[in-house]
DNA sequence: ATGTTC
């Protein structure tokens, strides 16, 4: 048998691209990697593994805990990690989804082509920047009172098309139709509240950004031809979350969740991954809220769908239906859902944990919207600035290797003190601007710490997905500008 | 990720 010594943690190989942790001490269930060995390389070096193995210490973890292939350390899970936890039985951990709930990435299509905006790089990225709101703290595109804000937390993008900024097609083409049901403003703090005011509609800093991009490598013609995708068709990727309000949340929750479940917090390996027991007030307060800060992030990707809208027609002199900007579809990478999966014991309802990955579910799902039913979701894939972002469609083995869920991203390879210290941001900057690749960011050290060099290879992460069947490549997609925070 | 330090 293949093994990958990884420092005192051993990985035992089960097939290609598929490495486990059996389970010892408190581990409830074996720990999984999905990777290429030279993923699982980069993957070892840091506190990755060793936080999966401490997650399946999680009381009611099912089947396995998994790293996906762009895995790498976060706050007590690792990101790229997913966990299947008994919804009835289990638990539900704030740290196992994130911080930034429902940080996601959606993508418009237009039926623009390259030479219709090569020579205007500049122009478009000027005009992005200047109408969409980056960087950290506030300024959003709209600004609201506290009930503004809880309409958006109760409606999502219901609340947008009612609005205006919003038609019914965008509805159609969100997960979940852009509304949780099981949201409850009523569970988000006052605090969280007012931190959102005047953040709706921002894209925020650190790794967000909007980037105009171009397909440039279609995989699956059938496939692509069901999404609306084709060779040299210009589309644009909105990657943000919920902001200072997501923050406030899972912060909130994680302070209570450690005061009030104290005695299973003792039997974790890690402060960290401080878990409300299934069905107690604060597992269900938790999960309200949660669903509550996903219809804030989602909110907040229409309002920049709907800036985006207005600066193509300014720029290219045609309405945003003339240029055909319809939604792809939008993606959620941190959040956790009740999903019915199979298991050992039967069906079973899960909170399927999804921290730095994405739900990929086949065609057939009835969470799948009925435009890609028959085919599979849109499974959309951003990797750095330079490197360019995929769009899969959910593989038909999901559902039984990993909770029907891939990966999220190329990953990073290193922190973002130790990219600034590698990196100068106007000097990566002028690199990307010689591959044609033009980038405007509020902060030079923004993107110093985004370099392309401090990610993993994309490539190299959609094509375990795609061999493993749990996330099949469509078309491939290069930038053409990006704005940042 | 984040009013970038609970």
């Amino acid at each position: 048998m293949t093994t990958f010594d990884a420092g005192g943690i051993t990985l035992h190989k089960v097939r290609e691209h598929v490495w486990e942790i059996p389970p010892e001490g408190g581990m409830r269930v074996p720990a999984r990697v999905f990777a290429s060995e030279r993923l699982l390389e980069e993957i070892a070096e840091d506190k990755t593994l060793q936080q999966l193995k401490n997650a399946t210490h999680l009381p009611g973890i099912e089947k396995y805990a998994i790293c996906m292939p762009d895995g790498h350390q976060g706050y007590g899970f690792p990101v790229g990690g997913v966990a299947g936890i008994d919804a009835e039985n289990g638990c539900i951990s704030p740290g196992s989804i994130g911080y930034d709930i429902n940080c996601g990435v959606r993508m418009l299509k237009t039926n623009l082509e390259y030479d219709d905006v090569r020579g205007r790089e500049e122009q478009l990225v000027d005009a992005l920047f200047e109408a969409i709101p980056t960087g950290l703290g506030g300024g959003g595109i709209v600004e609201g009172d506290r009930g503004t804000v809880e309409a958006a937390l109760e409606s999502g993008v219901e609340w947008c098309l009612e609005e205006g900024y919003a038609v019914e097609s965008d509805l159609a083409h969100c997960e979940d139709e852009g509304r949780r049901p099981d949201a409850d403003p009523a569970a988000v703090s006052d605090k969280a509240k007012d931190r959102g005011r005047n953040q709706m509609g921002s894209l925020g800093s650190g790794n967000h950004f909007l980037e105009v991009q171009r397909v440039t490598d279609v995989f699956d013609e059938r496939i692509a031809d069901a999404y609306g995708l084709e060779a040299g068709q210009v589309v644009v990727l909105i990657h943000c979350g919920s902001r200072g309000l997501g923050h406030q949340v899972c912060n909130d929750y994680l302070r209570e969740i450690e005061q009030a479940h104290g005695g299973l917090l003792s039997q974790l390996p890690d402060k960290e991954l401080a878990a409300a027991p299934a069905g107690s007030q604060l597992a269900e307060a938790y999960y309200g809220a949660m669903c509550a800060a996903i219809n804030f992030a989602w909110v907040n990707r229409q309002l920049i769908t709907h800036r985006t809208r207005t600066v193509f027609e300014d720029v290219f002199g045609a309405s945003w239906r003339d240029l055909e900007m319809e939604l792809l579809y939008d993606v959620a990478h941190n959040i956790a859902k009740k999903e019915t999966h199979a298991v050992d014991s039967g069906e079973k309802e899960l909170y399927v944990h999804r921290k730095g990955a994405t739900r990929a579910f086949p065609s057939g799902r009835k969470e799948v919207p009925e435009a890609y039913r028959d085919v599979g979701q849109p499974v959309i894939i951003p990797g750095s600035m330079g490197a360019g972002s995929y769009v899969l469609c959910g593989g038909a083995e999901s559902l039984d290797v990993s909770f029907g869920s891939t990966a999220h991203g190329a990953g990073r390879l290193m922190s973002r003190t130790r990219a600034k210290n590698e990196y100068w941001g106007e000097d990566v900057q002028e690199d990307l601007r010689d591959r044609e690749v033009y980038v405007k960011a509020q902060s030079g050290a923004t993107i110093a710490e985004e370099a392309p060099g401090v990610y993993k290879n994309v490539d190299e992460v959609v094509r375990v997905s795609d061999e493993l069947g749990i996330g099949d490549k469509v078309v491939r997609v290069t930038p053409i500008c990006n704005i940042k925070g």
